[in-house]
RNA sequence: GGGCGUAUAGCUCAGCUUGGUUAGAGCGCUUCCCUGAUAAGGAAGAGGUCCCAGGUUCAAGUCCUGGUACGCCCA
């Protein structure tokens, strides 16, 4: 059946809305969902979709990382892959909550539990509904295929119960423990606050800073100095109620100094001055780590330590002391400090605390009980001061984080946690890391590997209300003896009731309760919620609800591992690894085998993103103005998406006009003049042997950017991708459309035929990265035309190379061509010649002359608007000067440190001979040192250099010469050229088609006149005239006639 | 404070893996050319301490060491 012609492109395109058009193309004929159908029994290649939290509205960072998990899955579908995406939306966890407390205007956990769990859970879950649907909106604008209709959402009941499972495989290996962690923490509000939140709550306070004598207890040191104590610096004095140790850095020198009021004080050797004045005298030197061990008598013997072996009331040894601050001597207190508890744990000390939840001492501690932590400061001060232990007191004025809510000071608290030992599988995560390929690749054994090498403990639970409940219930009799649920079901069989559809969330998770038939107590769950973080690494499996869900198995093992990830590099720490480390831990093998690690999308001024810098691109906006191709294009080829780059309106557009509107052109140029001719593809061109060369070269290139496309999308190179591409459309466009453009005016079939080839492939390599444009073209361009043609351009297969295509060496002599046609424009721009103004002829360089073939020589010559080339070594030894430098890269190979003295020799010697040598046969000698040094062609870069009377241009070792030498036959050729300009112009303003055909009549007198004489059918021809009259006067012409003064010439023309 | 990354023209960025002759492109600017698809194209010009300081080497934008600034992550 005869293919139908192409449906007409227009030359101007309005992007944007060309998308939406598409959008509902996709939508009508489900183009989407048959690339699965169609793929349905292909080798699949998974993807995983790490979930957006849905805190809020979609920003442009968004796209970036949406862009490129759109672009390598459809690569694969077109290379026959089943890729299917599946959506998935982090719901669970801080921000969340955070959000609805800012709506409801909340400022804290007592007004969340006043309004009630279920309540502000129900809101949460609304917020979450909402903001997935502008990102959803979004997804779809940018052309991102991804499933939004069957999502995995961390909230779902299944989900949840799978992630139960997950901590039940995790418990079962004993890799679930309990235990203290100190984290920043607001007494008033109940709660530990985020390293995001600590960030927004820093204000600048004063607080009490002091010096306290620790006399020194017992020991050598005390027995050569009587009265010694250690003197201790600290900006928190309600802390010294808890002191527990001191610490010093081990490689760090102390001295024993005696004050000018003649007291004995241990301090580091390079803060006595600061702190003990310059009149203090240093009595001894200590290494620190010879104090080590030293016995005090703690500042306040408010509280009972329990019994233990554990050195209470010593000096430690810690390598983060420093001397920046204070004495040198830092007290511990492992409740409310990270690394005190850190230090003390390694030396089994125990962990006193006597400060509850709610931020106050217990009530029966005298001197302090029920006051406020903050508030005890001021009597501790004083009592240390009565008992003659406070050395100083100074207002520190210094910067302090603070609730963000409510202002209040936080504590660095130490309070019972769940943790999963994730150093425990250590190994394991470094084993499967070094089988992961990460690109770029210096993430792997960088950052990445950077982390799991100083792998700590995951800190899994958070005391708050909207997360995955952690599913421990707890012996109230006997604390250590606890059960981890793996699911409603198992629930349902502990406690005799059906709660298969139990909302497995607080408040209502945390009213079931249970006995086990033997054993005495009843089981209550634990009021912590998990880490979101844990949620979204679980999503291998709980996207499916795996195992319990029915077919979930089937599902999870088929889509197991990922062959593709990719996120922004915030995720190193975040996504990447709560996914590696979950399927660890349950598993023994992570979950991905390639991981894309972007760098971040930045405002035009190379910050980040802000409202309150106000510098803020809207991703809907942006594709609106520019469409969404153009932000694709950005997203995947402009810069390095490894590193940070910034987005901006300057950079789209020129996206818009260099490479889509380039493309589009094209087309546009293509489909004008087939349609023109009425041509269609199935009437086919000569064999691709049998075209003229510059056909054989876009087929040449075709190939080559098929490969090398092909190869970067392998190695997620969307960069080189782009480039590639980029240079193409525009070698395309303005060298193989511009040198072609006679032929397709005259509708040859060999132009036409490989132009349509090259178009199609084009347009399927460009198919991933700019899904929108491409399809338009498709549709228009290859669907109407070839029956065999897939509905969509991304139902079509991905272009390999076809080898027959190929020219070998081809693309060598057309860039040799284009180099010389370079030269050759900037020789006539220093001689001042117009490009109009045709030239006898211009001298190549012998070499490039020989390489460049005859028809290579011809499109030279048309294109320089010269009559013949020729070789300047034909031309005759009389008119060419050699010059000849040394090729370091070849002669250092060679030579090494003689590599400088044998180019100077090559440049000393006599250049014609030498030029003469190695065209001869291959090889000369140069004299260096005094000795024969035998070089090659390739050691040598010779030069040919025309003398007087020509326009020469040369550049890294190629020589263009025009002559410029003017007869008269030449000159009236250049003005029939100018005329034909002229009437080319007139054409265009009178408004006719390109293919009209006109009626001239002209008047003209000198040389111009003799011109058009002279050349008056060439002319004719050119400018489409069937009748081409002179009159004798410019008065014949009219009212109508143009005259082009500058010229001397005057014509009418008419449609014919 | 630690880890990682980045630093090249007024702006946005290539080039660095594998050291080599005069460091490139686009945008913007000046002058000129060309134009029968184009929102285009071409030539020339102005514009560079390739962040700084050492080192290796016959030769360093490229490799090594140290530093500075910025970014990300973590304390």
């Amino acid at each position: 059946m005869a293919a139908q012609g192409y449906r007409p492109v227009p030359a101007h395109v309005d992007l944007p809305q060309l998308e939406r058009e598409v959008l509902a193309l996709w939508k009508d004929e489900r183009t989407f969902e048959r690339t699965l159908e169609a793929s349905a029994d292909a080798p699949r290649w998974t993807f995983y979709e790490g979930p957006p939290t849905a805190n809020g509205v979609p920003g442009t960072h968004h796209v970036e990382a949406r862009v490129f998990k759109d672009v390598f899955p459809r690569f694969k579908t077109m290379q026959g892959h089943l890729v299917e995406r599946k959506a998935g939306w982090d719901c669970h966890g801080l921000p969340v909550e955070i959000a609805v407390e800012k709506e409801l205007g909340f400022s804290g956990k007592p007004d969340i539990e006043a309004f009630g769990i279920a309540e502000f859970n129900a809101r949460c879950r609304e917020a979450v509904q909402r903001n997935v649907g502008q990102f959803e909106q979004m997804t779809e604008r940018m052309g991102y295929w991804v499933d939004t209709d069957s999502p995995y959402r961390t909230m779902d009941s299944s989900y949840v119960q799978s992630v139960w499972w997950a901590l039940g495989q995790i418990h079962a290996k004993g890799l679930l423990v309990e235990s203290h962690r100190v984290a920043p923490y607001c007494p008033r509000c109940g709660t530990a606050l985020s390293d995001h939140e600590l960030a927004q709550g820093y204000e600048t306070v004063v607080d009490p800073s002091v010096y306290v004598r620790f006399p020194v207890a017992s020991g050598d040191l005390l027995a050569r100095h009587a009265g010694l104590a250690l003197l201790v610096w600290t900006t928190t004095p309600w802390t010294l109620v808890s002191n527990t140790a001191c610490a010093v850095n081990p490689d760090v020198a102390y001295v024993v100094a005696r004050t000018a009021d003649g007291e004995l004080l241990v301090v580091a050797e390079a803060l006595r001055e600061r702190v003990l004045g310059e009149d203090s005298e240093v009595l001894e030197t200590v290494a620190g780590r010879d104090l080590v061990g030293t016995p005090y008598v703690r500042p306040f013997d408010l509280l009972t330590f329990p019994e233990t072996d554990a050195p209470v009331h010593t000096v430690l040894a810690a390598d983060f002391v420093t001397t920046e601050d204070g004495s040198g001597v830092v007290h511990e207190a492992p409740a409310f400090g990270a690394d005190d508890l850190e230090l003390c744990r390694s030396y089994g000390l125990p962990v006193v605390n006597p400060i509850g939840p709610d931020g106050t001492f217990d009530a029966s501690l005298p001197l302090v009980g029920g006051a406020f932590f903050k508030k005890a400061d001021e009597v501790l001060v004083a009592d240390l001061d009565a008992r003659g232990l406070l050395f100083r007191h100074v207002p520190y004025e210094h910067s302090y984080p603070h609730c963000w809510r409510c202002h209040t000071p936080l504590m660095y608290y130490a309070q019972p946690a769940w943790y999963v030992r994730t150093t425990a599988a250590k190994d394991a995560l470094m084993r499967e890391n070094a089988d992961t390929n990460w690109f770029p690749e210096t993430i792997q054994w960088g950052r990445y590997g950077d982390w799991l090498e100083n792998n700590v403990d995951w800190a899994l639970s958070r005391n708050r209300y909207w997360g995955t409940p952690l599913p421990i219930w707890r012996n109230e009799d006997d604390p250590s003896d606890v059960v981890v649920v793996e699911s409603l079901a198992q629930l349902s069989e502990l406690t005799g009731r059906d709660l298969a559809d139990l909302d497995p969330h607080r408040p209502f998770i945390d009213e079931v309760t249970f006995t086990r038939d033997g054993v005495a107590g009843t089981y209550r769950r634990v009021p912590e919620v998990i880490d979101a973080w844990f949620d979204s690494g679980s999503m291998p499996f709980a996207q499916w609800g795996y195992p319990h869900a029915p077919g979930s198995d089937v599902e999870f093992e088929r889509a197991f591992p990922a062959q593709y990830i990719c996120e922004a590099i915030d995720q190193t720490r975040g996504w990447f690894y709560s996914l590696m480390a979950v399927s660890t831990l349950v598993f023994d093998r992570s979950s991905y085998e390639n991981v894309v690690c972007l760098g971040h999308i930045l405002a035009e001024d190379g910050r980040k993103m802000s409202k309150h810098l106000g510098n803020i691109l809207l991703p809907m906006p942006l594709m609106d103005e520019h469409g969404a191709d153009a932000v694709r294009w950005f997203m995947a080829a402009s810069g390095s998406p490894w590193s940070a780059r910034r987005i901006g309106h300057t950079a789209l557009q020129e996206i818009v006009r260099k490479v889509l509107l380039t493309y589009w052109n094209t087309v546009a140029f293509h489909v004008l003049y087939a349609r023109s001719a009425g041509w269609t593809p199935s009437d086919g061109g000569p064999p691709l042997a049998e075209r003229p060369v510059l056909d054989r070269w876009l087929a040449d290139r075709t190939q080559a950017l098929v490969g090398d496309v092909t190869a970067a999308l392998e190695r997620f190179e969307t960069q080189r991708a782009g480039a590639a591409i980029a240079a193409f459309v525009d070698d395309l466009s303005n060298w193989y459309v511009r040198r072609s453009r006679r032929r397709f005016w005259a509708g040859d079939p060999a132009a036409l035929t490989t132009l349509h080839e090259s178009i199609e492939v084009l347009t399927r390599l460009m198919a991933p990265m700019v899904p929108f444009t491409t399809e338009r073209i498709w549709q228009d361009v290859v669907r109407p035309v070839d029956d065999t043609a897939p509905d969509s351009v991304h139902l079509s297969s991905w272009p390999v190379v076809d080898g027959s295509q190929l020219s070998e060496g081809l693309d060598a002599s057309v860039s040799l061509a284009r180099r010389v046609t370079e030269l050759g424009r900037a020789a006539r721009a220093e001689a001042k010649v117009r490009t109009r103004q045709p030239l006898r002829r211009a001298l190549v360089g012998s070499g490039a002359w020989a390489r460049l073939g005859e028809e290579l020589r011809a499109e030279v010559c048309a294109e320089l608007n010269v009559q013949a080339l020729e070789s300047l070594g034909d031309a005759g030894g009389d008119l060419v000067d050699h010059s000849a430098k040394g090729n370091f890269r070849a002669l250092g190979k060679k030579h090494g440190k003689r590599t400088p003295v044998v180019a100077a020799a090559i440049a000393e010697a006599d250049a014609a001979a030498l030029a003469a040598a190695l065209a001869a046969d291959g090889r000369a000698v140069v004299v260096v040192e005094g000795e024969d040094v035998e070089v090659d062609a390739d050691d040598v870069i010779v030069a040919e250099r025309p003398r007087e009377g020509w326009s020469v241009v040369n550049d890294q070792g190629e020589t263009v010469a025009l002559d410029l030498d003017l007869d008269d036959d030449l000159v009236r050729a250049g003005h029939a050229r100018e005329a034909v300009r002229a009437l080319q112009e007139a054409r265009k303003n009178a408004g006719l088609e390109v293919s009209d055909r006109i009626v001239v009549r002209w008047h003209a007198t000198g040389p111009v006149g003799e011109g058009l004489r002279a050349h008056g059918a060439e002319v004719a021809e050119e400018v489409l005239a069937t009748s081409f009259e002179e009159v004798a006067s410019p008065d014949d012409l009219g009212a109508d006639a143009v005259t082009d003064d500058d010229l001397g010439v005057a014509f009418v023309l008419v449609r014919a």
